[in-house]
DNA sequence: CACCAGGCAAGTA
DNA sequence: TACTTGCATGGT
């Protein structure tokens, strides 16, 4: 049997396992395309917890909505942000990301959603502040398309389970994903809330090991990860 | 006090 | 290709 054989195999007992544990979690956490995207900016190497309440004072200036944002002061972006770190950057990231999307889809993000996905995906790349994570957390959230999200979880996770190198790179976490759930956006919704859901408790962190964690069925291969 | 969190870009070798 | 560094707040 190949090694991508059984590392498929293990990746969909994994998905099983999570999916037994948490239910149908029906990701992404928030109320409008426009918010996923947003969110999926400011989470860039921050707690989700410093992100709602950035979220929560971009609701109150009424800056979830696309048009908004865009005409809104840099000023005014910044102050509703602070909480989620590096606010200056995401500032930045916002605005870039805001006059994208009104090009390519006007104020109707439904649009996204007819759009060539490969190209879409290409474009957002382009942009400064859009690495291939949140690149493919707008994909998969906002416009519905099959992206699998490797985040910092999912490295983690994978990792520890023996199934990649500390060398792999995003892609390679990727493409194996791909490989073994196939193109299939509400299983790639399922199996990334699912691993951020058990990232989140101490049993899948360093040194972790709690009895509760859905995956320790799968034995733990390096606990120090 | 130190360390970490749902990254990314720019610089160096 | 493969490191390294700056960005910044808030929780533990």
């Amino acid at each position: 049997m190949s090694k991508n054989t059984v590392k498929s195999r293990k990746i969909r007992k994994m998905f099983r396992l999570l999916d037994k544990r948490y239910g149908d979690l029906k990701w992404w956490p928030a109320r409008s395309r426009f918010e996923v995207i947003v969110g999926a900016i400011l989470t860039q190497n921050t707690a989700w917890k410093n992100v709602e309440k950035a979220i929560s004072e971009l609701r109150k200036e009424k800056l979830l909505v696309l048009e908004n944002m865009n005409n809104a002061k840099s000023s005014v972006i910044c102050r509703a942000v602070r909480s989620s770190g590096y606010y200056r950057q995401k500032t930045e990231k916002l605005r870039n990301v805001c006059s994208f999307l009104l090009a390519e889809c006007g104020k109707d993000l439904r649009r996204g959603k007819s759009m060539d996905a490969d190209i879409l995906r290409e474009k957002l790349l382009a942009l400064k502040g859009i690495g291939p994570e949140t690149a493919d957390s707008i994909m998969l959230y906002a416009f519905e398309k099959p992206f699998f999200v490797v985040d910092a979880y999912t490295t983690r996770i994978f990792a520890r389970h023996g199934l990649i190198e500390k060398k792999a790179s995003y892609y390679d976490v990727q493409k194996m994903v791909h490989l073994a759930l196939g193109r299939d956006v509400s299983a790639f919704n399922q199996f990334h809330a699912g691993l951020v859901e058990a990232g989140k408790c101490f049993c899948s962190k360093k040194g972790g090991k709690c009895g509760e964690c859905p995956l320790n069925a799968l034995g733990v291969l390096d606990s120090s990860l």
